[in-house]
DNA sequence: AGCTGGGCAATGTGG
DNA sequence: TTGCCCAGCT
């Protein structure tokens, strides 16, 4: 029986749609994803076989989740429906036909890290300066270049005449070339080379196509023009295709993401239905108001009126305090608080910020106040060197092509196989046209070598010994283990006993976990399927929401989930919306901060704290920022400011309006003491008093002055950020510099 | 071959 | 502030 239960009207309209094209286009909460799930689970009752159906989630974790829930709505089958991430979609394909593309299937799925080590050779070899051509940009170039399905080639052929784009080129040639010596593929590939397959091998398209014949795309919005390709494929012959996303949710452009695959969906496919959700299902009213009153300063977007049946709930909560020490403080005591006095679970709460360095300070408070916690995201696990160099050991053994995992353990731990060795058998396997490794085989025949020939030669022993292992079928954890042994590694970081050792120890014992949990839950667990999952799986997909602990993510990490008390920190101008955005000569770049905006907003059922520092350390620098310009746009019923009434934002225009009249004045003897950021309560600046302290200045905007470090220069302007005043010099000899006058202490020349 | 230190630049979101 | 690269030293 299939369960209409729990869906209304419309959304059990989208349900029952199966048949041909369909846009479901929705706001945030309005259960887009809820209608895929019994989707899916209504096309199995009404007879259709799961196995032709295919739904393509954002993380591989609500794949797994999706999968879950169609499996209780529905008796049977829902295991045999292929619900993935585009990313592994692409690597199930692949492994089975690359061979037609004349790689391996056994090839090696590179990150950024190994992405940007070939892009170096690449440049190396081209005789390239790395500082004219960073790693950086011919990353994001030839990335660009594959989303748009652009072969090495043909991005020749764009860019003849353009010197800087030739250049690109070249390197784009070479890198696709190295990767294929090297039976691997980066990110891009996955999905460039499956489009590819498939335009070259009809007959494999057509097997797909007669597979999956009811297709279905959760978070549309956010998929790039190769993803669209793919999908425009498999759906070409039965298009049975149902397309599910929120335009103003749209926040990956960064990585190609192109919002008019979704806006321009009925144009191609013109007998789409679109259907409509409005009713959000997630958040309070006065949440939902503020997501909206937000999100309407975007221009040119598909207006959507969301509604709710919700009470209005808690208004929103603004605090601005003056540090981000203090901001962090003031998060942790209302969680701490929550938890004591309201029997709050942790898991009730998660911190969102705009970018993973703010999530140190946080973690640094949680931490003091004893409160459990685990941060999504940052500083990659899997990019750690310990973490990094055993991963490629395990990417050796099983796909010796790969030379750049050679290159990189060879000599880890050290063996004396220097780089003029190395170089020396590059040289000889280019000859003779092999691998490192294989060149490394015949160590004795490379010209050259001498004694460390025999150095060689018990390294690839080593290689062969842990290949012997595999071959005699045992765990793959075991395999570990002999690597760390028999390389010597374990053992290397053992004698150091310093605790950045210990650290690295215990990052080997995390790996080694992962490595025992893929080996229990896989079906077919094997070394590809292993060093896959780790190339794929994303930081999110490591979200346990039965654990007690606060969550600590990035927004766009956020996208997708939900929680009932959501911190969004750092709400402050050139932070959120980044200073990029704000720079930018796009107006869509404030727009997809904006969007990001709401995507924050509207992951809170209940609750909503918006916080901001007046002052906040960035790169080392200690900045100055104003109050984020998407508080002042939420509707002011529905925010409190620290419940102290609807103005702290005001205030702050204020109070910088009567700095400028007192200074056009030039009568700015203000009187009153220094501002201090002693407010060692972490309880709100403003929320403490409103009285206006003024410091006293004697100069004002084109005047000259003197500071202790930086020198002299000019006063270019001058604004109150409440009772202090932000100050802009341009120095002589240091440039542009943005202080508090309070800090400064500039004289008067 | 490999280590150390100094100078310099970058500094965002991710599969 | 950190992290990267190169030069020069051991
Ligand atoms: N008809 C309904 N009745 C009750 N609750 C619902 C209904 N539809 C959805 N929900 C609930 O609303 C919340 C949001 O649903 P869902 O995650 O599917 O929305 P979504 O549109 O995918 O959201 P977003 O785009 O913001 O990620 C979930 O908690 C879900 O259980």
């Amino acid at each position: 029986m299939s369960d209409m239960n729990g869906l209304n009207d419309k959304q059990g309209e989208a349900v029952q749609c199966t048949e041909g094209p369909v846009l479901l286009l929705a706001g945030a909460g309005s259960g887009k994803t809820r209608v895929l799930t019994h989707r899916i689970a209504y096309l199995i009752d009404q007879g259709i076989n799961p196995y032709h159906i295919l739904a393509i989630t954002f993380t591989n974790k609500a794949a797994g989740e999706m999968r879950d829930r169609v499996d209780q709505i529905v008796s049977y089958g829902a295991e045999s429906v292929w619900v993935s991430t585009f990313h592994a979609l692409c690597v199930r394909i692949l492994r089975r036909y690359i061979d037609r593309l004349e790689y391996e299937n056994n090839f090696t799925i590179y990150d950024s890290d190994d992405q940007k080590a070939v892009i170096k050779t690449c440049l190396k070899k081209l005789n390239m300066d790395p500082k004219q051509y960073p790693e950086r940009m011919m990353m994001a170039e030839i990335s660009k270049a594959k989303e748009r399905f652009v072969s090495p080639q043909e991005y020749d052929r764009e860019a003849s005449g353009q010197f800087r784009k030739m250049q690109v080129a070249k390197v784009y040639n070479e890198y696709q070339q190295r990767l294929k010596q090297n039976n691997a593929l980066d990110f891009d590939d996955l999905l460039y080379k499956t489009v590819e397959l498939f335009q070259f091998h009809p007959d494999v398209l057509e097997q797909y196509q007669e597979r999956f014949q009811y297709i279905m795309v959760d978070e549309y919005q956010d998929t790039n023009h190769i993803q669209f390709l793919l999908i425009k494929q498999l759906a070409a012959k039965y298009r049975n295709l149902c397309v599910v996303g929120d335009d103003d949710q749209s926040i990956y452009k960064f990585r190609g993401a192109n919002i008019y695959n979704i806006l321009n969906f009925e144009e191609e496919y013109p007998e789409a239905k679109v259907i409509k959700l409005e009713q959000n299902y997630r958040s309070t009213a006065n949440i939902l108001k503020a997501a909206n009153g937000v999100i309407a300063n975007n221009e040119g977007r598909k207006e959507k009126a969301l509604w709710t049946k919700a009470e209005e709930g808690d208004k929103v909560h603004f605090s601005l305090y003056d540090t981000e020490y203090q901001e962090a403080e003031g998060v942790v005591k209302e969680i701490s608080r929550q938890h004591k006095n309201e029997n709050r679970a942790y898991n009730y709460f998660a911190i969102l910020y705009r970018t993973n360095a703010q999530s140190r300070i946080f973690e640094e408070k949680l931490l003091m106040h004893n409160i459990p916690y685990k941060i999504i995201g940052g500083q990659n696990f899997y990019g750690r060197r310990e973490v990094k160099d055993m991963i490629c050991y395990l990417k050796v053994i099983e796909n010796g092509m790969d030379d750049m995992s050679v290159r990189r353990v060879v000599n880890v731990p050290k063996r004396g196989i220097g780089a003029t060795s190395i170089d020396k058998m590059q040289a000889y396997a280019d000859t003779y046209e092999m691998s490192l490794l294989d060149a490394m085989f015949e160590a004795s025949n490379v010209p050259g070598l001498n004694r460390a020939a025999a150095k060689v030669e018990s390294f690839t022993n080593l290689i062969l010994d842990f290949r012997d292992m595999l071959k005699e079928g045992v765990f793959l954890s075991e395999l570990y283990d002999a690597v760390l042994e028999k390389t010597g590694y374990w053992d290397e970081l053992l004698a150091e006993k310093t605790d950045e050792a210990e650290a690295r120890m215990e990052n080997l014992t995390e790996l080694k976990n992962k490595i025992v949990k893929y080996e229990q839950e896989a079906e077919h667990p094997d070394l590809a399927g292993l060093l896959e999952e780790i190339a794929l799986v994303a930081e999110v997909d490591n979200v346990e929401e039965s654990e007690e602990k606060v969550l600590l993510m990035t927004l766009h990490s956020a996208k997708g989930l939900e929680f009932p008390c959501v911190f969004l920190g750092g709400m402050e101008d050139r932070l959120f919306p980044s200073g990029m955005a704000l720079n930018s000569d796009d107006p869509d770049a404030i727009e997809e901060e904006r969007r990001l905006c709401y995507v924050g907003i509207t992951r809170a059922r209940e609750q909503l704290y918006l916080s901001a520092a007046r002052q906040r350390m960035m790169h080392g620098r200690t900045d100055y920022n104003p109050v984020s310009r998407f508080v002042k746009e939420i509707p002011k019923d529905v925010i409190t400011m620290n419940g102290n009434g609807s103005f702290a934002v005001r205030r702050q225009e204020q109070a910088a309006h009567e700095a400028r009249e007192s200074l056009n004045r030039k009568s700015a003897s203000v009187t009153g003491k220094p501002y201090s950021f002693g407010n060692t309560g972490g309880k709100p600046a403003f929320g403490k008093e409103f009285k206006v302290e003024r410091l006293q200045i004697d100069y004002g905007v084109g005047d000259r002055v003197r500071h202790v470090k930086f020198g002299e220069g000019t006063v270019t302007e001058l604004v109150s950020g409440g009772k202090d005043y932000e100050v802009t010099v341009e120095f002589d000899k240091v440039g542009v510099k943005r202080m508090f006058a309070s800090f400064a202490k500039l004289k008067k020349l």
